[in-house]
DNA sequence: GCAAAAGTGTTGGGAGTACACCCATGG
DNA sequence: CCATGGGTGTACTCCCAACACTTTTGC
């Protein structure tokens, strides 16, 4: 029961606490941002590096992020890293998807000091490869799905794990959410809506059955204004969706069961 | 491209930082651990709260939490925290089911100093009430669901939000996790889990249908060793389980649909 | 015997899958 | 007229919600 903290209660401090506490009394922390920005192209699943230049990792490639400033909240941090490090235009980055992946924050992730780090997903659609000229050395999409993460070497940090942790959670989030809509035009036909779902899940889904479950999910998509537009070269010309308001999806598109479920009998 | 950032790059630094950085060179951020602890007791969902002494909010009730030391994880502060907060023996602790919610960071939320906060959420079986007595003035347990949320004053902070997000994680999570057994005692009846899915959720379910669904979910739960128990005065003693291995749960035991889903169309 | 809780069986409707089939367009 | 992609229809299967029923205990 006596907490070993030493000093400021800053949130919660119940203990009869000291009546004035330093700031500047303890290790300080730092917080930053770090973002796994994703696309899809060419039926690939992209996931934006850029390259370090600087000491620690140098020359490695890591995920695009940055410190949050003294009066910034962390996602607003976010958005203003992921718009520096693509060249985005501010408005274009104001309407992206970007949501908290979580926190990383194990004492020895960064050799100089304690570094406390909330990661993000950002999804975008494809985009005209302004990417790099930033202020990265580097800047470029890599291949991370249906055929492997596709990156010269190990990240630098801990950033494989949150790319896979990110990774991960936007290919559940496909299931039960509108998030696909992201990685789309704000005008999308349904086989361009399909694509993404097969390039990120990395498997054939049966194009009827599709179609009907998006317009099932009330929400999900409504008809946009404007003619029907071509995919390809060839075929009939399709109707035009964008995203509707819905947030989660009911009923859900559930991902085909590939292996059997990791029941441990037998 | 400028980037606005003063000083030290020590995550990510492209450009050409400079070729030292002071620690010391910035307002400090302070990093918190919050924990939304919950409990299911006597058909109520309970959330333990401890009662503020110190001047921020003072005499107000707010999630038990505090600071992350020089060289702690967050989960490990988090689970540090609990153990002060709650007075239960550090092995207890170690098993409990303890995860990561999201950080909340806005600049204004605490009214001291930069506070970034990892929200936990922590879910315990019913325990032999020994909270009070740790290092807070006041805790106790208050009913969260399913006749709603009876604290006496709003929470402490920006607690209030962060106790909603968890509640609405734990809720979905039952659907498609093994969360459920975190609430259980070490072997349980079926019946007693499907009170625990009742109770969160605010709905009856239909116990034959509840059972199957629960045996046919690979790793959910295994026989467990010993005698039938009785769960009340009255009836057949039933047979004891205990939790599997299984993270996810395939099929998923959905919620049975309320309302109506949320589209926006009519 | 009766009430209460555990456990098993049965059945009808709905959802999802796997197709076959037609439509529109470019070459 | 054929290849290619968009869009519709349909039948079969399996899951699952609903409800009846049996079993085991305390009083």
């Amino acid at each position: 029961m006596p907490t070993s903290e030493p000093g400021p209660e800053p949130d919660h401090g119940p203990e009869p606490a000291p009546p004035t506490y330093d700031k500047y009394a303890f290790e300080p922390f730092a917080v930053t941002v770090d973002l796994a920005v994703f696309t899809v192209r060419h039926q690939e699943l992209l996931v934006l590096l850029v390259e370090r230049g600087e000491d620690p990792y140098a020359g490695r490639w890591a995920l695009p992020g940055g410190f949050v400033q003294p009066r910034e909240a962390a996602d607003a941090a976010a958005r203003r890293e992921l718009a520096e490090e693509t060249g985005l235009p501010q408005p274009v980055v104001e309407g992206l998807h970007l949501e908290q992946l979580r926190t990383y924050s194990d004492p020895d992730r960064d050799p100089r000091m304690r570094v406390v780090s909330v990661a993000h997903t950002a999804l975008v659609p494809d985009l005209p490869e302004p990417v790099a000229g930033s202020d990265a050395a580097g800047a470029r999409w890599f291949p991370c799905a249906p055929h492997g993460f596709r990156a010269p070497e190990p990240l630098a940090f801990d950033h494989d794990r949150i790319l896979g942790d990110a990774y991960e959670r936007i290919c559940a989030k496909l299931e039960y959410t509108g998030l696909a809509t992201a990685f789309c035009p704000p005008a999308f036909t349904l086989g361009e809506l399909q694509q993404v779902y097969e390039t990120v899940w990395g498997t054939a889904l049966d194009r009827p059955n599709f179609r009907r479950k998006v317009l099932a999910a009330p929400g999900f998509v409504e008809p946009a204004p404007g003619a029907r537009r071509r995919t390809s070269q060839r075929g009939k010309p399709a109707v035009l969706y964008r995203a509707g308001g819905a947030a989660v999806l009911h009923p859900p598109l559930l991902r085909p069961v590939a292996a059997p479920p990791e029941g441990q009998d037998i």
